[in-house]
DNA sequence: CATGAATGAGTTTTCATTCAT
DNA sequence: AATGAATGAAAACTCATTCAT
């Protein structure tokens, strides 16, 4: 399995760091082989083309945090502590490794509709997380049974990523951490409201 | 002033059917002149470059939004009234013009970090508009005064463009203009919770 | 209608004159540009891609070649003379142009089969000419009425071509044209025997 | 002697097999590596390098060739006959094997001219045997005695590679072999004319 | 003002060959 | 003898921008 080479995590690491220094558009194959230590076909042994170490970089980072999140999740009784523990990872996630945060808030998102479209299917794991959560939520009273799911899930998701990305924009000067427990409650409002 | 030349508008409209028809990356300089029944030279007599025409489309057709909503909101009294014209004006005036849905959620995200800072720029007067609200509601004791402005501005934007984004992204086959009344919900017990 | 304006009749020479002088493999699109006098993208607003430049460099030089014998043979009688022609001919417009033959005769034979298919297509033009020669041959008695066309043809087409090619590979040094009666009284003898 | 060694052979046979079924310019030497059944440095271990592996192809293969003919023309009396087991056998060769047909006359064509000049080396020997024949022809005065050899052998040469290419070229859809007689008449013909 | 022909910089990917095991 | 992972050079094509008319 070429997933446990330990080229592949190598490349996918130097990926993260090129693209965080030099931006989506000016992070060339070239320069990506140099950072991971390799020569530039070597990528092509470990990746079907350069889509591919983008698609893999996400798949594989926001894997691990989704894995980790429902492993969180599993111990916790209430909607309002998971809301919470989601809110925390999320945000320790990404305030631990700035490079990226970078990739994925602002870098990431200038690839093209079709890099966008698969990225949106990693994605889809971590919206049915929230909606899980909002589903024992409002079995346990703790939410409003007249909110709309889907739009519950798009101002949790919303709103976190709306704050990290800020967060990113402003150099990360801030800390993001911080911000935990005042984005919790409005959230919480928002969907507990009567 | 260039603006009012007529060919000007021209090549912004142009500008905004290619790209919602090509996506941003196959919106080449020559493809946009063609569309406005120009010649690619003439662009660059109202632009200073292709990035210019970019920044002017999003400055153009936010500018007239940003604008409306001011005045909308002049006469009205309490915040939670005012929240609700917000979304109902963002809802409504994406909901008018597919094309440029299309083109301010998906395709103009694609451009670089230098562009979209100056589009951030743009949003700026926006993103004033919703603190100025959020400030009217707290002075009125309709929100809590607990909440940090600007955590409550990134929840109301970031569910805003969250709503909106997904909706474009599902080829905008449900109505949008029928989610404003439970997305206002949302966010006004997001701000007033205890 | 792009083949009359200069640059694409410059393009074409300066494509032979590239290839005769580095070969196939070595004629890159920057030094065809430049022994053109022009900016390499200024050739794809001529031709849609390289092997489109090889393609219209054989189908140019070939057409007119093959027209040119059209007219020469149709004020001619005698199966025998237009076959004598036919092999002045060729010989003559190869010898004339020893950058052209060796193109021709070895350098573009390397290409690969989509592009040779479409040549031989060129092609057809001038193996359907000798045929019509073989059946003027056989009208007339000057040749067996038991040949082959088709055999013949690929007679008088292969002794032809295996003679320029070795002259060609022989680096010209010999005279070419020396050998016209010759061959001529060999495929002659092969056509008219009992 | 490596030529012996079974894994020789076993290359050689792989390289006739993937160059015919992929074309010239996608067998690539892991291709031929793993038709062959070893590891791509073994092939090192044989050949030069990957120019060497198909010239060796193509001695072995013409080697044998030419072999065989000079055996069969050994009993031979009469020039005539002696040209007849000359064609018979070169169709018959061909005939035999489709993929070693296809890999001499079309795919080895594409090679460069340093290859091509290598393979003519090969070639010179079957020429002489043609030379010879020819040679035999006139002393017996089966030829006339007007012939530039030279002429007569590219003429011989020329008309059988030409049958044969066109025959390939027609992915071999009729039989090769049935026009022995006829190709034999027309060069018979052609030498032996007044 | 308007045109559009011409420019030329810039990057992914393939594949023959090597060499440590 | 045999392996196969790693190397790194090399080239076609696009498209924003200019400027002579």
């Amino acid at each position: 399995m070429r997933r446990n080479k330990p080229k592949y995590k190598q490349i996918i690491d130097a990926a993260v760091v090129v693209i965080a220094e030099n931006g989506y558009h000016n992070a060339q194959v070239s320069k990506i082989a140099k950072q991971a230590g390799v020569a530039d076909g070597t990528i092509y042994l470990y990746f079907k083309n350069k889509e591919d170490v983008l698609i893999s970089l996400f798949q594989e980072k926001m894997g691990q945090f989704v894995e980790k999140i429902y492993e969180e999740l599993a111990g916790i009784e209430t909607a309002a502590e998971k809301l919470h523990v989601l809110i925390d990872k999320h945000f320790s996630f990404l305030a631990e490794d700035h490079h990226l945060a970078t990739v994925t808030q602002l870098e990431l998102r200038q690839s093209n509709k079709d890099l966008r479209l698969k990225i949106n299917d990693v994605l889809k794991d971590y919206l049915t997380l929230i909606d899980s959560i909002l589903q024992t939520g409002i079995e346990t009273d703790e939410f409003s049974e007249n909110i709309d799911i889907r739009l519950a899930r798009q101002m949790i998701f919303g709103t976190i990523d709306e704050t990290v990305t800020t967060w990113v924009m402003n150099d990360h000067r801030y800390g993001l951490i911080e911000s935990v427990d005042k984005v919790h409650s409005l959230l919480l409002n928002g969907c507990s409201g009567s």
